[in-house]
DNA sequence: CTGAAAGCGCTTACAG
DNA sequence: CTGAAAGCGCTTACAG
């Protein structure tokens, strides 16, 4: 019923596979003919039938795209929708789909990246997140598919493509910001240590301490921090301790927004009583009050450059592995409080 | 080189064909074949190849997903990422594939539409705005592909199926609360009145108005608010006019986040000098100061029940056009104040 | 209940 | 520079 190859082929008088490679514009292909046959297709409205083409060429023009746990908690943060943002910019640029992963749970999303390199679906896949001993990835590399990761994988650094932040040394920059403010109790509020991001923050973290001989203290860390009841009596057990921090960094500014709010019903103060920094800086943390001192991670080129590293890996599947590191920028706003005395 | 049919054919001494129906589950299978190649399948690892098995059965099992604009402001919207989310809940339920749009201006996305419609890329089209004489909606109307809409239609109301909030009635509802609490002067701060939610919103606050025999006045209405400079100069325009209004209608929170940091430059406090409220209760509207009032639009839910309608027509493309509007809430946090003097 | 055959709409060596 | 033919990996009437 729609337009085919052939119809085109019949009503400019060339074979089928002329026109194919006119669609392709090869260069073997008389410049003559290329402008009948593309008059006709025009004429004709004629359009390649997308899986026909792909079938016989084995190729997909399309790239998947794997979030954490995208039907639950994964779009709330904005992380997800501004790297995707960058992958579709530059996936756009090189004419590539995007087909974005569903799934709600762990096996779900497995069974689906399963599905998709098997029923080659996509040439290549971006994972938007490393957790350890994750089955995906490990399936990913074990199969030789052609992926890159946003973050450090865990294992196997050198055999596969990533891009990330430094996060080790932005947790070490955050600390010595706050050390140079003048703070020495400094407290990290930390993510889900299952994800190489949290894990790597909290080493910087600990590494800077120490690099200014300050002793890493346990009740000073909260692992894994919840939303909710349960993250407020933490933070309520954190701030009323003998020696409280003066000082908190925040593994994500939405955590900070949380904390900013138990420490208002605790009464304490946002930066009187105590300094707050975090990482990410969203869109909104220039509105929140006090406006955030946060770390832009620059997630729009994390995506870019995710992209970019993927299609040269579909090109080059046999090249070695590449990382790049995305900069960062320490954004100042009124957060944190100095503690030297001559700054007062 | 990846396992095809033929190859589980061969092994479960059985027929293509026996295999194909296999794997659709067909009724008059036997069991025992059916086990069998099953079987066989598990072993050899088999994965229907999706490309060739959509050209076979002239189906995609994908739905387009169609942002505004996705490569360049889309994504800055918390309602984006939240319709996704709904729309992936929905589509993984159903085992589809989603495709996203990637253009960045409207003519590309336009082009990239015709292409996922003629090449036969997707099954349906979700599109994410309604907005007036759209290219694009214009075109899926003419094919008569199956689509439908996230927001109402434009033209054509009765022909397209659509969900949406009841924007007239919700603005109408903000109004009618404002000038409960006392309110008489109420500014409305807009957005583009190409998109059909910024209009139907502004004929709501409109026709409320007039319900309470107040007059509607120019000066109290901006068009199309612009971030940084220019708005700014227009919030100062608004609040220094002879006669200022009392309260302000924003036509979405971050909107409001922006007027309330321009309020604040010109020392003009919230809500104690002018009260605002807004639509589409971002997730963040809690946590900025004054925590903001917001009409919640349930955006996950459009997404749902968007999916649901486009998979309906999908099995039924003859069907009546169906409409659903998505119910609101009123959110009353402690950015409106009351000027009754007895409530005071 | 199962198989042989045609077909989905393209691409791509091969040949000239 | 162009065409005939085989093939990509499935599905689905048709026949038995």
């Amino acid at each position: 019923m729609a337009v085919t190859i052939i119809d085109v082929a019949r009503e400019a008088n060339v074979s089928p596979s002329t026109v194919s490679r006119v669609i392709t514009d090869h260069p073997r292909i008389s410049v003559k003919t290329k402008k009948k046959v593309r008059e006709v297709m025009e004429r004709l409205q004629y359009y390649p039938n997308f899986q026909a083409r792909n079938l016989a060429a084995r190729s997909t023009q399309t790239i998947g795209v794997v979030m954490a746990n995208s039907a639950t908690l994964a779009f709330q943060n904005p992380f997800f929708p501004e790297v995707i943002r960058g992958i579709c910019t530059k996936a756009h640029a090189g004419q590539l789909g995007i087909y974005l992963s569903t799934g709600g749970t762990e096996e779900e999303i497995f069974q689906e990246v399963v599905a998709m390199v098997q029923g080659q679906k996509v040439d290549g896949i971006i994972l938007l997140y490393s957790r350890v001993d994750d089955k995906t990835l490990n399936y990913l590399r074990e199969m030789n598919f052609p992926f890159t990761i946003v973050g450090r994988p865990y294992e196997y650094e050198n055999q596969i493509d990533f891009v990330d932040n430094d996060n080790r040394k932005i947790a070490q920059d955050v600390v010595n910001y706050l050390v140079e403010l003048g703070h020495k109790n400094i407290s990290f509020i930390g993510g889900d240590l299952k994800f190489v991001v949290s894990s790597d923050r909290l080493e910087g973290y600990q590494s800077a301490l120490a690099n200014h001989e300050l002793t890493y203290q346990n009740q000073y860390f909260i692992h894994d921090f919840a939303y909710e009841q349960e993250g407020k009596e933490a933070i309520r057990h954190l701030m009323t301790q003998e020696n409280p921090p003066t000082a908190l960094v925040a593994h994500d500014d939405s955590v900070a927004y949380e904390i900013i709010r138990f420490l208002e019903e605790l009464e304490i103060r946002v930066p009187e009583d105590v300094s707050i920094i975090s990482f990410n800086n969203h869109a909104l943390s220039e509105h929140v009050k006090p406006p955030l001192t946060s770390v832009d991670i620059h997630i729009f080129e994390l995506g870019i450059k995710a992209t970019e590293l993927l299609l040269d890996r579909i090109k080059q599947p046999e090249r070695e592995a590449v990382h790049q590191f995305v900069d960062t920028t320490l954004i100042v706003r009124n957060s944190c409080r100095s503690l030297n005395p001559r700054e007062k």
